[in-house]
DNA sequence: ATAATATTAGAATACTCATTCTATAATAAC
DNA sequence: GTTATTATAGAATGAGTATTCTAATATTAT
């Protein structure tokens, strides 16, 4: 039998999506990413196979991240209060990191990422919206928004607000700026 | 005397422009630049010193380009119309080119891009948070909007809608979805 | 202990990058 | 035409890149 790994592969991919997270695909080196993941550079070929491998499994990662932390008030569809839940949560993690978000960050890369990326970031936005038309037709049988409103086209909106949201919070630390978008978009619901 | 420039430096710029704009500071190599702009590389350094020199000079011009086209109906400042304008405006360009825009993506690629280029984007945004300001408060005198509103609120959301739609149009290429967007922003207001 | 396998540290490779250099050609005042 | 200046084409440089390779070390079932 073999030497066991020293390593966590989970918490390697943690640091790896820091890094990609921070500075992109491109910016982002080999050299760097053994560093910060403290990883022997061998281990990492093997475990990803090459840097796109090590990407798409930052961003594979980084989805599951999303859909526990984020999606919990969503998949919860309790109508107006889920989405407003969603979004005190968003604003604040965005402050908090000022990172933005890995997949916006990705879709603005989107000429020079893998391809199987830009998939995913589809799949994410989609599964977003989708989200949000659910949250948004159960306040609609609850009466918390009026009955003729076009769902479809409210869930881009708030998708929308999103990217405008992890746009602005790279710019501007203030944690009041981003409350103030948040509660002034959400204002017409 | 000396031989006349071959190129000029306005369309060389111009191409410039859209490479940079396209890939990004990092995945955008001179070598590229050199093709894209015909022009030679030892003219390439003479005319803006280097990499950086010459990214920055993109931007620079690409603040002219957006001052000129964008900034027109906000100008105005006729209240909510000037407003509504900006917007068709803007969903109308952004879906015909596809490229997002050319600050939001520098914003997004903040740590790889040279410094002096972040200082440029925070004045862009400020700007354009300045010009939202004006019309609004001149919607308030006209009674377009409630005068108990909060000016620079609605600015920063109009500011953040405005990052909102250029990632989006970077994602989903069909006009209806951002006109979709814009309609449901602006009714507020 | 030995054999089999995995991990490790880091050298080696091949390529791309930004930048500089060199030699040649073109221009225009004299 | 000569001279001074600049543009041009592309080779040369040196650093950085992703990836592969090598040799040594560690682990564990036998």
């Amino acid at each position: 039998m073999a030497r066991p790994r020293e390593f966590d592969r989970k918490e390697v991919l943690k640091k790896a999506t820091f890094a990609f997270w921070d500075k992109g695909y491109e910016a982002t080196s080999m050299d760097e990413l053994v560093t910060v993941t403290g990883l022997n550079r061998g281990s990492m070929y093997n475990l990803f196979g090459n840097k796109e491998g090590l990407f798409l499994a930052t961003i594979d990662n980084y989805f599951d991240f999303i859909h526990e932390t984020f999606g919990a008030p969503l998949r919860k569809a309790e109508g107006l209060s889920s989405i407003r839940e969603y979004f005190a949560l968003v604003g604040g993690k965005l402050c908090k990191y000022g990172r933005g978000c890995f997949f916006t960050n990705s879709a603005i890369e989107t000429k020079s990422v893998p391809k199987a990326v830009n998939q995913r970031v589809h799949v994410y936005f989609r599964a977003q919206h989708e989200l949000f038309s659910k949250c948004l037709k159960v306040a609609q049988e609850k009466g918390e928004i009026p009955a003729n409103r076009d769902i479809q086209q409210i869930s881009s909106y708030l998708v929308c607000l999103t990217q405008g949201l992890t746009v602005m919070s790279k710019l501007n630390k203030q944690t009041k700026t981003i409350q103030d978008v948040i509660d002034v978009a959400l204002e017409q619901l």
